[in-house]
DNA sequence: GTGAAAGCGCTAACAA
DNA sequence: TTGTTAGCGCTTTCAC
C-alpha cells in the first residue's frame, strides 16, 4: 500500500503538502508546479486514500447504510440498491447493505454506525407507512418506498396515482369498456394511489367508476376465486391488475375460458416480481416501478444534505411518466414517475 | 462517541491496560480485579470499538465484499444477501454489496479494496461458470452460486443433479408416467445437473429417458409455443420446470386445454422468482433453492478462512434434501441441498 | 500485572 | 508557499 508519506519522500515536499494536493485544497496554498509533480509521482506510485485513515481526523467515511426492513428479500429490491449504490459510487461513496428483518434490527444500525456511516437510506417495499427506527432519526435520512407518517424525513416514492391513472387511461385508450382494477388488501399507499388514480382515469374519460368492477385480493388461493367471480359476474374487458401474481390469475381465468389476452381482453399489470414483461407474455402491457431510479435519486438527495451542497446539475430520472403508443411493440412498458417530498421537520 | 482514553481515566488505569481487557487479551496479564472493573466502566458509558481506528494498526476492518455480477440485479439474489450477511453479523463483520454489471467491475472493486475489506463473496445467478475478476485473484475469496473453470477457489453452489433428481422422484411417487422436463437453452451448470437428475431418476424409476419429452426454452415467446408442442405431441402428465416462467407455460397450456393442474397434470417447479408458490398456486410442489444458506455458509467459510480458525461448532445448514410427504399441505416444498467445493490451488 | 511510548495514514493548526 | 507539530482511536512492543 502506498502512503502519502512515501509519496512525500519521493518527491521530495511534505506530507501535508501532498495531503492538500490529493484533496485539490492546494488552489493558491501550493505552487502548481510542485503541485503536478505531486500528483505525478502519486499516479506513477498508483497511490490510492486510505478512506479509514482520514476518517479520523475527518468524521466522514463516504459510506453509507442502506437499511431496509424487507426490500432484500423481496424480488423488487434490486433496482433500488442497484441505482443507490451507482449514485453512491458516483459521489466516491460505497453502501453498506443491511437488511433488518424484524429481529435485532437496533443492532444492526448500531453495527453500521460503528463503522462511521455517514448517512442511511431507509427502504420498505410497496410504499408502506413505516415508522423510522429511532436510532436513526438524528443521521441524515432519506426514506426510499416508504412514507413517514408525520413528513418528519425526505423521501422518494413512485407516484402511485399515476400508475393507477396512466394504466386505466391506457386500457381506456385501448378500447375496453368494462375496465377491472384487481388491488391488493392490505393497506398501503401503493393500493390507495393506485385506486385513486385509477378512479380518476374513469371518471374523467366519462366511462365513470363502478365499485364492482373493482376486487381486493391478497396472494393467496381464494385470489384466483375472487378473480373468476368477477369474470363471471361482470365480464370485464380490460384489467389492471397491482402486481404480477394478480395479473396471473386474470390470465388463468381467461385461458379458462377459451379467451385470449390481446384479443379479447387488455390486461395492463405492475411488473413487481419482474417476471411479466421479462418471461411471460408479450401480449401485457406492464407498468414499471422506478426502483432504480428511486435509488439513485434518494442517494444523491442525501450526498447533497450530508455535503450541505446543491444538487448542480443532478436531475431527478425520468420525471415524467412516459405512456407507449397505442402501436408500440409488445410487451409495452408504461415507466412510472417517481416523486419526491421534502422534509418539514426544521433542521 | 466514548474512547478507550475515557475508560482508562475514568477507570484509573492505562489505555493498553484497556485494550488488553476489550480485546479479551487480558487472561493471566491483567488482575482479574481490574479486568472486571475495566468492563464495568465500558458498559457503564457505553463503548463501542472503532474499528477503522483498530484497522489502522491491525490491518482488519471486517468488512466483507459482496461482489455480483447480475445477482443484485435479480429476484434470486434476496435470500443470498440476507444469508450472507446474517452470517457477517454473527462474526462480527458487516458487508458492502456492489454489484458490477458489466462496466466497471475493476473500479468497484478497488472501491472496495481501498476501505481495507478482509475478503470477497462473488455471486453469479444459476450457477454460471465463472471467470474470476483478476483484481480478486489474490484476495480471499469464496463464490456463491458460480463455478470457476479450474477449480481454484472454494465454491458454495445448489446440488443442482438433487434439484432434478427429486423433482422427477416426486412425480413419479405422485403415480405421473409420462414425466416432461422443461429447460433452459442456455448452457449452466443448473441446466445440466438438473437434466441430469431427471433423467437419472427416470432410468433408476423404471420409466426410463425419453428425450421427446424434454424441451429446453428461453423465457420468451417462443417458448409458449413449444410447450405447446408438446403438450399435444407428447400428452405428458407430469411436468418439471426449470423455473417460474416455465411453470407458467405449462399453466396456460394446461388452462387452454381444460386441464387442471393437481387433476389431470402434477407440476413440480424451482421458484426462482419467488413467485410461484407465494402467490399463484396451492396445486403445485416447488423446489427451494437455498438461497439463504448458501450466503450463510460462503461467509462462514470465508471468515474461516480470513481469521484462520477452523468451523468449530458451526453446521452446514440444510445438507439434506427434504422430500415432502405426497400428503403434504399445498404447496408443497422440496428444499434443495447445497454442495461445497474446495478450492484446489494451493495456498 | 501495568504503563509509557511509538506509530498506523491522514488532516489541520500554526510557524516559518 | 511550505514544513513542523500535534493528534484522531487504537494496538503493540518493551520496560518497569
Amino acid at each position: 500500500m502506498v502512503t502519502m508519506k512515501q509519496i512525500a519522500q519521493r518527491t521530495g515536499v511534505s506530507v501535508s503538502t501532498v495531503s492538500l494536493v490529493m484533496n485539490h485544497r492546494d488552489e493558491g496554498r501550493v505552487k502548481p508546479e510542485v503541485a503536478a509533480r505531486v500528483r505525478a509521482t502519486a499516479k506513477a506510485m498508483g497511490y490510492v486514500v486510505n478512506p479509514m485513515a482520514s476518517s479520523l481526523r475527518t468524521n466522514r467515511t463516504h459510506i453509507l447504510g442502506f437499511v431496509s426492513e424487507e426490500v432484500a428479500t423481496t424480488p423488487y429490491a434490486g433496482g433500488i440498491i442497484r441505482g443507490a449504490q451507482d449514485a453512491a459510487s458516483r459521489f466516491g461513496y460505497v453502501m453498506i447493505t443491511v437488511s433488518v428483518d424484524g429481529q435485532d434490527e437496533d443492532a444492526e444500525i448500531a453495527a453500521l454506525k460503528r463503522y462511521g456511516t455517514d448517512g442511511f437510506l431507509y427502504a420498505k417495499m410497496s410504499n408502506c407507512i413505516t415508522r423510522v427506527p429511532a436510532s436513526l432519526e438524528r443521521e441524515p435520512l432519506v426514506l426510499v418506498d416508504a412514507t413517514d407518517p408525520d413528513n418528519r424525513f425526505p423521501s422518494v416514492e413512485p407516484n402511485e396515482f399515476r400508475i393507477g391513472y396512466d394504466a386505466t387511461c391506457r386500457l381506456v385508450d385501448a378500447g375496453c369498456e368494462r375496465i377491472a382494477y384487481i388491488g391488493c388488501t392490505e393497506p398501503m399507499l401503493a393500493q390507495d394511489g393506485r385506486l385513486a388514480g385509477y378512479r380518476a382515469a374513469l371518471e374523467e374519460t366519462g366511462a365513470g367508476y363502478d365499485p364492482s368492477l373493482v376486487v381486493d385480493v391478497l396472494d393467496n388461493g381464494p385470489a384466483l376465486r375472487a378473480v373468476s367471480a368477477l369474470f363471471d359476474r361482470a365480464r370485464p374487458d380490460g384489467f389492471f391488475c397491482f402486481n404480477d401474481a394478480r395479473a396471473w390469475y386474470v390470465y388463468e381465468c381467461a385461458a379458462r375460458r377459451g379467451l385470449t389476452v390481446g384479443r379479447d381482453l387488455s390486461v395492463v399489470g405492475v411488473d413487481n416480481h419482474r417476471v411479466l414483461a421479462e418471461t411471460l407474455d408479450p401480449r401485457l402491457t406492464t407498468v414499471e416501478l422506478p426502483h432504480y431510479e428511486m435509488g439513485y435519486w434518494a442517494v444523491c438527495r442525501l450526498v447533497a444534505g450530508i455535503e450541505d451542497r446543491p444538487l448542480d446539475g443532478i436531475d431527478m430520472p425520468r420525471t415524467t411518466a412516459a405512456m407507449p403508443p397505442l402501436d408500440a411493440p409488445s410487451p409495452a412498458r408504461i415507466h412510472c414517475a417517481l416523486i419526491e417530498k421534502e422534509s418539514v421537520r426544521t433542521a
